[in-house]
DNA sequence: ACCTCACATCAAAAGTTTTTGATGTAATTA
DNA sequence: TAATTACATCAAAAACTTTTGATGTGAGGT
């Protein structure tokens, strides 16, 4: 069995309903720490400590910018992620089931 | 915003690292719980703790025969967290920084 | 009818995540 | 240079999840 807790990690970051709150948000495009938190029930240390997690697992990138920190969707974290759900949920249809001589 | 916990849910249930052992057992097809314990770190009460959860999210099924309990992977449980997790990665182009007027 | 097997459920304990409020830091602004 | 702004980090508390061991349930077997 395989190393699960970097999947995990990706899935760990979708599962707290304040973060795909914040995940809506960036869908509009690149937005600041102040801008992300204004429409939430967040203090700025809980915005910032959600925000580290998206960024750790990829799927989100920061940007700096004088005293601002500006947050956007990585495209390639998000293909990621999709890449990872796919295999997770797919059928492996090389060994389901099947006879291995006549393949039935 | 919308109702993020019924997301959430789908994707607590991929953020376990036991969990997605359990669910690469089952891309090789249904399992009863018993098999699906014996090469886990699990007892019979961890198992049937976890296999509720990914049967809550959608993404497992499961099957009674006499005294076992079969589970296997929900093809349509499946198609909808990738559907889900698309929907929440890609950047909506209808409103991203654009001009409402000119669309640049 | 009684026993066992396969699993579900429960409650308490252990472990983890999230929130909160305080403090730290680096970049502006006055 | 001092104050302020925009965040990050920290430690303790609160909230939640997972594990554990005991007990419950319903289907077979004897």
């Amino acid at each position: 069995m395989g190393n699960y807790s970097e999947d995990a990690k990706v899935f760990k970051a979708l599962c707290d309903p304040k973060r795909l709150a914040i995940l809506e948000q960036l869908r509009s495009g690149e937005k600041c720490a102040c801008v992300l938190q204004e429409p939430m029930d967040l203090t700025q240390s809980g915005l910032s400590y959600h925000m580290k997690i998206l960024c750790d697992s990829g799927i989100v990138v920061s940007r700096q910018e004088g005293k601002w920190t500006h947050y956007r969707l990585s495209a390639s974290g998000g293909e990621w992620a999709m890449e990872r759900l796919r295999a997770i949920l797919t059928p492996d249809t090389e060994q389901d089931n099947h006879c291995p001589s006549c393949g039935r």
